[in-house]
DNA sequence: AAGCGAAGTTAGCGTTGTAAACATAGGTAG
DNA sequence: CTACCTATGTTTACAACGCTAACTTCGCTT
């Protein structure tokens, strides 16, 4: 964090004895094991081993395992974040674009399931609120979701009676609906309807306009 | 699974070579491990340890690890469905019963967040659906929602055009609002007046009559 | 130019999952 | 009644992991 300005790439494929940007180099090794085998395949040695260095090096970045894992799902989130991002730019409307934040997390979830896992991972508490804490790191699921009901209200489609507590009401159903999508994949044939419903239900909480399909 | 009829057992403190009861022992110990330390905690070893076994004996009754957190994650959500039938026989109209499911969920999330995130532990995928597929063991969880609504269809107060998927929007909300005030104990203290709002925008989602507060 | 601190390295310990190979108990066939 | 067979334990052993300690190497400062 502390000369790590963007951009800085010092060592891409290890040519001098320091690399330069290790801490991040493991984060996205270690993003490329919870994308392969979830968050129990986010291993400190593997994912040092993968950056061709020592295992020990990581502990210089990292206090422990949970430190890097968390570290690891933080990543994990923002890969969710830009995902929602992306489905809501492709629409006009703040409520297709509302719409769209939701269908982006359950597709992302989905098309992910590991990465989904590890984004929620359970890590071990150790004083600080946990990492799935809404409001942490800067591109954020949480944050979307709350820009795409702030514009709700901006354009009169939500009152502001509803409002409160609607991203709680919100996040909870479409987390829940992409959590039962990702490790079901039995029900992934349905999914398309299932994610309807679980919208409608949203917009008929929020008391939005119906929604036509 | 041969001889091993409801009520057997054989040795409660092991005063033979043969314990006769190993694979329920060991989930026993397995849940409670899960209690203490969630579903990284639930470990084979430790397991046998308190059962006062030697560690590769667990392999007689299981095949590796996973198969073992899947069994303690099955007893788990067994206790969750106990918990859920409790909530909901404190009732009696339809309505105020479907609404104690709800939230007989989301008070054993919080009052045992290592214990729910054990019951839907990521668990690696190894060919069948994920345990989290609602509909395997007996008392279960997702089946006494499915009989709360259904109880709400008979006593008319749900159409049955809107029955349809109401169990995937009702489990969505419930299970994200549980996971959220699982782990976020910051939350903890608006824990009510969130519940509440989760509960309205599943009644509105369902075209129930609203709720009296 | 010396040397200091940050960032690597190798060795090594304790714990875990799990595979052999061996031991014992309890039920069944002779 | 005895001799085995099978299910269920035990000991032993190994690889992978988390993590610590002690040493080395580099880049920067003075």
């Amino acid at each position: 964090m502390s000369s790590t300005a963007p951009g800085d790439e010092p060592n891409e494929s290890r040519s001098s004895y320091h690399h330069g940007n290790l801490a991040a180099a493991l984060v996205e090794a270690g993003y490329g094991l919870a994308a392969e085998g979830g968050p129990s395949a986010v291993t400190v040695r593997e994912a040092a081993r993968r950056v061709g260095v020592s295992a020990p090096a990581a502990y210089r970045h990292f206090v422990d395992r949970d430190e890097f894992l968390g570290a690891v799902a933080a990543r994990c989130r923002r890969e969710l974040a830009i995902a929602m991002v992306a489905a809501r730019n492709c629409r006009r409307e703040p409520q297709r674009r509302f719409e769209a934040v939701g269908r982006g997390y359950v597709e992302f979830a989905m098309s992910n399931p590991h990465l989904i896992d590890t984004a929620f991972a359970e890590i071990p508490v150790k004083g600080g609120p946990s990492a799935a804490e809404p409001g942490d790191e800067d591109p954020n699921a949480f944050m979307v979701l709350v820009e795409a009901l702030d514009d709700l209200v901006s354009a009169g489609l939500l009152s502001t009676e509803r409002r409160e507590g609607a991203e709680i009401v919100a996040w909870s159903a479409v987390h829940g609906i992409s959590l039962l999508l990702a490790r079901s994949p039995g029900m992934r044939a349905d999914a398309g309807e299932l994610i309807d419903r679980v919208l409608d239900g949203i917009v008929a909480a929020l008391g939005l306009p119906r929604r036509r399909r």
